[in-house]
DNA sequence: GAGTGGTCTAGACCACTTG
DNA sequence: AAGTGGTCTAGACCACTCC
């Protein structure tokens, strides 16, 4: 059942794309909204923070709802998009090699890369993206496989995210990310062929991953070749 | 005046860091919180959310709000963070110099380097962070002067962002940040000194900055020495 | 003063989790 | 069946913008 203020939500973000609300326009006010989609002002506000939070629009007491002039609008970003869902998006070609793919359990012998527990059976996957003919990103998934059952090297060759959430029926609530820029290693070299030279560093964002039920059952550490890296945020200034 | 569910915010936030509701622990049912602070379901509800959003806690539907435990929560980041906010939060001992500080105007010869039309009026700014001892971050702005006037050298060898906020009583509302790997120039040897040879690349933080009326005012280049690098997100998975 | 969005209330029903 | 959070309603008052 999708929620009345989704489908407003949807609508109004529909006649955004289309140009029925043009950037730096004012959408009608609340009070109209209500009259239009014969429903509650709560129910167009939830509408109206949606849009808000994605930066569509900007709200301002006593003026009304702005439509944000977009830049950067054409890259869906921030949030926990998957590199698959990301790269469909936009009509990329993309190859994916699965050069590890094993079962491993959390030792205390095991550098302690990752924060799981001493014991946890794990899915130890190393991916590498070849975009466009570009060797240009290896992803190394460790995910807990009491929880992520019967993964496989065909699902890693698609999308992980999609399996979880389609096949399994369970959603991935919320990750912390970090972004850094490492120094290439010997293995990093064999992986990302056609890697100039001269680059020194890649660009990491590790991530842990946690399920709705705040299990932590996710580790990524995906290193990009920085010269094919891009990372896209609409930020809103904290009113804390 | 603080909103009533703003306050209720910070004290379960409090409560939240003081342990009163420890990692992993629920908080009190939303009818028992109507309870405790004698006010409408509603209140509570947008109170929660705040937490929610900033990662606090995850809401599940039967069961109740349950607290996250953090690794990556002393570095409260994302959002519009500033420069001069964020180190301040952590005890480093940061200089900041100030190499460039001139008035100018686009002209159509200007390369292109900001967005702002033909004829702006425009600050530009360059400033270098050394952070204990070493040079961090190039940060290069350009900020409409008709809309920030009396910009002094003084108030950027601080922090330009407080004095928008508390001087100029403007706010700022949202921006648009991009994170690449860029090529070192001479000039960037130049002003990181301290910069290693075998490094090629610089990250770099590019970010559109917008008021609350939506205009578009700053445009800020931030160019982070890799090894000084680094960046966090909370990030949660779009229902959309 | 009229119109806008921001806060707050009090109540209702629903979907989900747990015993 | 009882308790939880999720949605929705209808109404009130406030702070702000603009004329």
């Amino acid at each position: 059942m999708i929620p009345l203020y989704f489908k407003i939500y949807q609508q109004v973000k529909d006649d955004i794309s289309n140009n029925v609300y043009p950037a730096n326009s004012f959408l009608p006010s609340e009070n109209e909204l209500v009259a239009q989609f014969h429903t509650s002002r709560d129910t167009i506000r939830k509408a109206l923070a949606k849009l808000d939070e994605e930066g569509l629009i900007q709200k301002r007491r006593g003026k009304g709802s702005q439509v944000i002039s977009h830049q950067l609008r054409h890259f869906p970003i921030s949030g926990l998009t998957s590199f698959h869902e990301l790269k469909q998006l936009q009509k990329f070609q993309v190859v994916t090699e699965v050069p590890i793919f094993e079962r491993i359990t959390v030792t205390t012998g095991t550098k302690n890369i990752t924060l799981f527990p001493v014991g946890t059976p794990l899915f130890h996957i190393v991916r590498v993206r070849i975009i466009d003919g570009i060797h240009s990103v290896i992803d190394e998934d460790y995910i807990r496989s009491d929880v992520i059952s019967n993964l496989t090297k065909d699902i890693a060759q698609h999308s992980i995210y999609e399996y979880i959430e389609k096949s399994l029926n369970l959603s991935v609530a919320y990750a912390e990310k970090t972004i850094t820029a490492q120094l290439i290693t010997n293995r990093d070299r064999e992986l990302l062929v056609g890697l100039p030279e001269e680059e020194n560093r890649l660009i990491q964002v590790e991530s842990q991953g946690y399920l709705a039920d705040t299990t932590y059952f996710q580790h990524t550490i995906a290193r990009h070749r920085p010269d094919q890296f891009q990372f896209d945020e609409f930020a809103r200034r904290q009113t804390t």
